[in-house]
DNA sequence: CGGGAAATTGATGACTTTCAAGGTGTGTGG
DNA sequence: CCACACACCTTGAAAGTCATCAATTTCCCG
């Protein structure tokens, strides 16, 4: 099947002059450090919306950053429903889950056009050999990782699904304050469809928690325009004290 | 307030003679690799049954092996509602959630009487740093555990209750046929409560589903003696053809 | 501008939780 | 060694939350 060439294009930065270079691997390097690093990096991964950029059970090829753009990991039983795991945005990184047997054990799908960056594994392997930035890097991504499943967990098991939506709302906030961006007003990279699964709900659900969090003037949401009216309201429903540390 | 001393113990044999090491650390480390690991354990952890072996919070330590016994990981909100996140059995490796920020991001408590082995932080660094062999077994675990957390998310999500149930004994069947005990007929280190929170339901649902499924011929459960009675009704109820990677 | 995907809304019912009560087993102290 | 206390587990009835089915509506893309 013909694809239509990819009209979507980023010049290829330096990781030292990359906006993204304090939440991606070079954070903490030495300039030194981040030359040696750079190497190994292939910055010319392009993935179109609706693409995969690896499935499960592939074969591990490395280890990637989002430049822009959002990639969502799902894992499927064999009945083929769909369990959405995580939305990576830029300056995530993402390949961890093919740790334990160098096979991956989840999809990774683009949900817009999305530019990355690789480090081939056998690279990765070698930085990590030779660079402590980059293992102490490493391991401090792979923990984000694990302690967002663990946040994950927490919210699927133990909240009502209006309280798991207000949840996401303040990471999501949380995190595009954290960029720069505003924590208020942001657009949100997937559709309903993907954002209750992750969820844990019917699309149907989270339609209705919608009008009614927009009814009591919690939010205000427009597609995938995000306007949060009440933080503190909001706050109190996801009984969230718990800060996102970066 | 005075503790009752400690009366369980195991005498500290190598790691090359250890009968978990093929599922810990040392796996795929060359003999001299095993010497110089040896030389950062400490052996003599021990943790009664429900104290804990560090709590959320807690600055990091190390990282620990189970010898004997049984620790459950759990993660609360402000409410003190609790997540149980994973049951760790002998020669499961714990201590990656506070890779992240050097602290402790979840509970780990004893179900039992329990012996660890430990690494020091400072001393796994040092060994990350030295032996490729133990990196590479390290990113192996901390994958293992990535998978767990995206297994167990697409139970929570996708599966009714009784197939959680369904799935997670056959994980536990499998996990005991894989280090040479019976698949069939096994004891679980956790009482209900656990267990339910675990996956995600009422105790008194579980106990429902129990009795449910006695009734219709798969298991027999007697507190936490399993019998598994019909391998594969279990099978199809957990629509599982899902293999289990060690 | 039309077709179709995405999102919303309503009605109904299933599954699960909660509240309550009772049963069973274990461990400690007399 | 027995008895009592307590933790653990099971069972029942009622209530709630959420999913499913169905019908529209809205919006996006070609």
């Amino acid at each position: 099947m013909l694809e239509k060439p990819n009209n979507f294009s980023q010049k290829s930065i330096s990781c030292e002059s990359c906006s993204l270079n304090n939440v991606c691997i070079p954070n903490g390097l030495s300039p030194s450090e981040i030359a040696e690093l750079e190497i190994s990096v292939d910055k010319t991964i392009k993935i179109k919306k609706k693409d995969a950029l690896y499935h499960s059970k592939d074969e591990v090829d490395g280890i990637y950053a989002i430049k822009s753009g959002a990639i969502k990991t799902s894992i499927s039983n064999e009945d083929g429903q769909e369990q959405v795991l995580e939305f990576h945005l830029p300056g995530d990184l993402l390949g961890f889950d093919a740790f334990n047997s160098g096979i991956h054990s989840c999809d990774a799908t683009a949900l817009e056009d999305t530019l990355l960056c690789k480090i081939a594994m056998e690279d990765f392997h070698d930085l990590c050999a030779r660079l402590s930035g980059v293992r102490k890097e490493m391991m401090h991504q792979v923990g984000k990782e694990i302690s967002h499943n663990q946040s994950l967990l927490l919210s699927l098991g133990q909240q009502q699904t209006n309280e798991r939506l207000a949840t996401f709302l303040l990471e999501m906030s949380s995190h595009f304050q954290s960029r720069g961006f505003s924590g208020q007003e942001f657009i949100l990279p997937m559709p309903r469809q993907d954002l209750s699964n992750y969820l844990g709900m019917a699309v149907e659900t989270l339609s209705r928690i919608i009008s009614r969090m927009t009814e009591d003037g919690l939010i205000q949401m427009d597609r995938r325009l995000v306007i949060i009216s009440d933080m503190e309201k909001l706050q109190k429903l996801a009984h969230t004290s718990t800060s996102y540390k970066k």
